[in-house]
DNA sequence: AACAATACCGAAACCGGTTTCGAAATGATT
DNA sequence: AATCATTTCGAAACCGGTTTCGGTATTGTT
């Protein structure tokens, strides 16, 4: 809806494309110019209609085997492609799955992101699906461009990925019927469709591993409330201690934002106690990083002083030192199961909601080790 | 085109969207459920044709100031939104631009791309476009998706990114008169508009200030042949120690492939010659850090026996133990950009082609310093 | 009051495909 | 050879918009 005023008559360039370039007519003849030829050509050519050429096309039963050949070899020949927009507008479709990147100030580390983009778009590009990534103005509300795009009709579903307990946008869509697949849960995930690693395993399995190591006061550095997943972590970390028989100190739980800045603040506030924690236990990598700084500026020496474990695996982590020891996940298998969540959830719109629990696997890389004075009261009473 | 055979009278869901869940129609009642209204109905509402509500909206002159009232408010209220495919089929253009991502196999840093697209993103909504974000198969050619896009007619235009200097992408695009704006420049770029970081410049004054610093002896790990970027910056190296009367040691350059990996054997090469380097200059962040790892298992220490400095402006840079100086510039400032060099080009396709050219700054963080034993024997022939 | 100019809108074509429906041609059956 | 079923294709509607063109109704001019 433009609100500018246009003249009735106004210049429009139609038909062949304006430039018709000085293309090198080299010794191979057959050169295609392609995106020239539409199906009513084909049609003229082969004195066919239009509606049988795209039969044949499309496999349709009631075309004979001479006239689809005909048609098949006519359309290769003279390198036709339908028209993307021509074929969705007719068949109600727009074959595209929206994915809207959260406004991403601070967050220092996002090769996460570009990694799933990565894999989710080869992940449609297999069922023939296109992938349309839209940026979120952090101006307007964060269901803004949902909305947007549902009521203009761009997508046939939605990759929704950091996902809050609370969501605004799986309300939205749920309210609107709209199909989409989140990575990560939320309170309503008994009602939609999502993948997840299980970052409370993942956190037992951290935990169960600083324990065995010797560590009896681990400190842990989470995420804020709003963030689902690192309450999960959280519970992970909690149960784990409590199956080990060590007590829960609130004050070596400290919360974070998921960014290096938190981890630092965090960091310091454990550090700086007078029984400070001989190993730090991160809601994920970003976080992770700051602790080390923090701890490096405090004089601690890593992992001989203090472990550190990290979460997402950031392939930066081997880079640095120590080596930073972390839970890690494949991003690929990530986007290709949502991919196929969606897929399902798009071909039959009434089935019952499923979910997949993928799991992250403990990369050790050198960022924890045993504690420098073991002390191993308790641990007779556990496994 | 698809292979299977289909019965001729298969089901097809018309009309109203499978689903009409639930919707608490709470208190407010005019509650609009998004996308169910076409111009016809909105026609039929007002007594009008199509054509005219259409004329209305967009702004043509020839509507009476009562009419395009009536029609404006009767969109608002009922919640029309047009369809974008209609609107797009009849228009003849997709108002989308397409950006393929190039196989990312080993990049440990890959923050730069998803910050790209953010930034593309957003600045290609300002103009009413959208991104169609394809990823590539790296078993096919690298042309083969930009083919694909063209054919069937999906994108206006593309924007590029990572280019080499004989770049087949381009190749294909200018033979095809396709419009497309490169991150970089190539052989070719006298033929289509680029935007690009100085590189050069960069690195003339990375290269001055660890002169300045007293370095006599700096290596350089550079990228391929293949990355043209690359040897502008070791273009730029050259110059500035061409300038500062200090001798060109073949040695001392390296080449790399601008991963971590890269940088990990570039740094050994470096560093067990006899006369190491007192500084290595890296041809991006990723080298950097692989070089600051070889340089902590040689026995280095950093920045006191051997200064690093990358290039990129990882943000996580900052984190590592000593904080890696690099070169930076701005990303968000690349998105846009380009996006308005590929916005004009679409507006005009026969303007000649320009070009932009952004500087990067050195942000210093303490991965430099002084060489340990300063020779300061050449310094006072130059600046 | 007659006439030309203008404002405004309806009718219809068009974008490029897909799908339905029915008719003609072909083949099978008795 | 007549009848019926099947194969094969043309004609036309349709998807939901945009744009052109021409015809009234209105206004302005003398």
């Amino acid at each position: 809806m433009n609100h500018f005023i246009l003249s009735r008559n106004r210049f429009r360039s139609f038909g062949k494309k304006g430039l018709m370039n000085d293309v090198k007519a080299g010794p191979e003849e057959e050169w295609v110019k392609s995106g020239e030829v539409r199906i009513s050509d084909l049609a003229a050519e082969l004195g066919l209609t239009k509606g049988t050429v795209s039969r044949a096309l499309n496999g349709y039963e009631d075309i004979s085997k001479k006239t689809r050949k005909r048609v098949m070899e006519a359309a290769t020949k003279r390198g036709y492609v339908p028209t993307t927009q021509a074929r969705r507008l007719a068949m109600g479709l727009t074959e595209t799955i929206g994915l809207v990147l959260p406004p991403m100030p601070s967050q220092p580390v996002n090769t996460f992101v570009s990694e799933f983009i990565n894999s989710v778009s080869a992940a449609l590009h297999l069922h023939g699906y296109d992938l349309l990534v839209h940026s979120a103005n952090s101006e307007e509300s964060e269901v803004e461009p949902y909305r947007r795009l549902v009521q203009s009709r761009k997508v046939d579903g939605f990759i929704i990925f950091r996902t809050n307990e609370k969501d605004p946008r799986v309300n939205y869509l749920l309210n609107e019927g709209f199909p989409f697949v989140t990575h990560g849960r939320t309170a309503r995930m008994a009602e939609h469709d999502w993948f997840d690693i299980d970052g409370e395993k993942a956190f037992r399995d951290a935990t169960s591993h600083l324990i065995k190591l010797g560590h009896q006061r681990i400190g842990f550095v989470g995420g804020g409330r709003e963030f689902f997943s690192a309450q999960l972590r959280l519970k992970g970390f909690r149960a784990m201690l409590e199956e080990c028989c060590l007590e829960k100190v609130p004050s070596l739980e400290q919360p974070g934002d998921l960014t290096g800045q938190g981890g630092e603040i965090a960091a310091q506030n454990l550090l700086k106690q007078t029984r400070p924690p001989t190993a730090i236990l991160c809601a994920n990598d970003a976080t992770a990083l700051g602790v080390m700084k923090a701890a490096r500026e405090l004089g601690f020496n890593i992992p001989e002083e203090l472990s550190v474990i990290g979460y997402d695996g950031i392939a930066l982590g081997a880079y640095i030192d120590p080596p930073l020891t972390t839970l890690t996940f494949s991003i690929e298998e990530s986007g290709k199961e949502m991919v196929n969540l969606l897929m399902r959830r798009l071909k039959s719109p009434d089935l019952p909601v499923i979910s997949k629990l993928a799991s992250a696997i403990l990369k050790l890389r050198g960022s924890e080790g045993p504690p420098s004075s073991i002390q191993n009261k308790n641990m007779e009473n556990c496994l």
